[in-house]
DNA sequence: CAGCCGTGGCG
DNA sequence: TCGCCAAGGCT
C-alpha cells in the first residue's frame, strides 16, 4: 500500500484491511472484487489485485507463511527490491539496504551534496548505504527507518525543513548553499489522461456492475473509453460478463 | 531503460 | 489555479 503512496493516506486503509483480513490465508480467501472494494481510492488498483495473488502464493508456496529470504519474498507478485528489503528489516528483523525514495534523497543530500536521486537506483548509491548501515541488525533496521523518516519529514523533495534536521551540520547539500539541481522526473499529467479514464472506469465498478452499452457515461470520448477497457482487462481489474462490466471475482 | 500505472494534498 | 510529488513495480 505504500509504493508510490503517502502514509497518511494508506494509514486508515490498512488498518481496516487488516482487520478484515489479519493473515495471507485470511486474504487469499477473498476475491479479487472484494480487495479492490477494500482498496478504497488508494490508487494504482493492479496493487490490490498483486497483494492478493501474492497472499494466494504464500498459501500455495509457503504454507500461509510469509517467507523470510530475499529470494523467496521477490517471487511474489508487487514485491520488488524495496519492498522485500523492508520486509526483512522490518518484519524479520535483518540487515537489509532498504533504499526508498526518501533514503536516496537523504543520502543524496547529505552525502553527495546534490537535491534529487537519479531516477532509478545506481550501483554506487546501495554500495554507499550498504557502508552506511550499522553492522548490528536491530541497529540496522531501526537507521533504515530512521532515515526514511527524516526523509518522509524533514528532508522532504520540496522545502525540506533544514532548520530541524539533526544532521544539517554534516550535510554537504547544505553547506553548498543548496543549489538547485534537476528534477528527477516528471510525470504526466493526470487530466485527461487514460489513467484518469481508468479511475473513472474502476471507482464506477467498485460500487455495482455497469451494463456494456452503458459504460460511456464515465467518459464520452470512444477510443480513450475503449483503451482504458482494454487495458483494464488485460490487467485483470475488470471483466466483461452477462451483468455487463464487473470487478473479477 | 522509458513509459506507464491513481489519487489527493500542498505550496 | 496548477504543477509537484508520494515507503515502486512491471513491461
Amino acid at each position: 500500500m505504500l509504493q508510490q503512496t503517502p502514509v497518511d493516506r494508506v494509514l486508515p486503509v490498512w488498518q481496516s484491511w487488516l482487520e478484515r483480513w489479519p493473515s495471507a490465508p485470511a486474504l487469499a480467501q477473498a476475491s479479487q472484487a472484494d480487495a479492490l472494494r477494500a482498496w478504497g481510492r488508494l490508487g494504482y488498483p493492479r496493487r490490490a489485485i498483486r497483494l492478493h495473488a501474492a497472499a494466494r502464493a504464500i498459501v500455495a508456496e509457503f504454507a500461509g507463511q510469509v517467507p523470510d529470504t530475499y529470494e523467496e519474498l521477490r517471487r511474489l507478485p508487487g514485491v520488488g527490491d524495496y519492498t522485500a528489503a523492508a520486509v526483512l528489516a522490518f518484519a524479520f528483523g535483518q540487515r537489509s539496504v532498504v533504499l526508498d525514495v526518501n533514503v536516496r534523497r537523504v543520502l543524496r543530500r547529505a552525502m553527495d551534496g546534490i537535491e534529487h536521486p537519479t531516477p532509478a537506483t545506481t550501483a554506487a548509491e546501495r554500495a554507499l548505504a550498504e557502508s552506511l548501515l550499522p553492522r548490528r541488525h536491530d541497529s540496522a533496521a531501526r537507521w533504515s527507518a530512521a532515515v526514511m523518516e527524516l526523509g518522509a519529514l524533514v528532508c522532504t523533495s520540496r522545502s525540506p525543513k533544514c532548520g530541524d534536521c539533526p544532521i544539517a551540520q554534516d550535510c554537504t547539500w547544505l553547506n553548498a548553499g543548496s543549489p538547485t539541481g534537476e528534477r528527477p522526473r516528471q510525470q504526466a499529467k493526470f487530466t485527461g489522461s487514460d489513467r484518469q479514464v481508468r479511475g473513472l472506469i474502476m471507482a464506477a465498478l467498485r460500487d455495482s456492475p455497469v451494463a456494456v452499452q452503458s459504460i460511456d457515461y464515465v467518459w464520452p470520448d470512444e477510443a480513450q473509453r475503449l483503451r482504458a477497457l482494454v487495458g483494464l482487462m488485460s490487467d485483470g481489474l475488470i471483466v466483461e460478463t452477462t451483468k455487463g462490466w464487473t470487478l473479477p471475482q
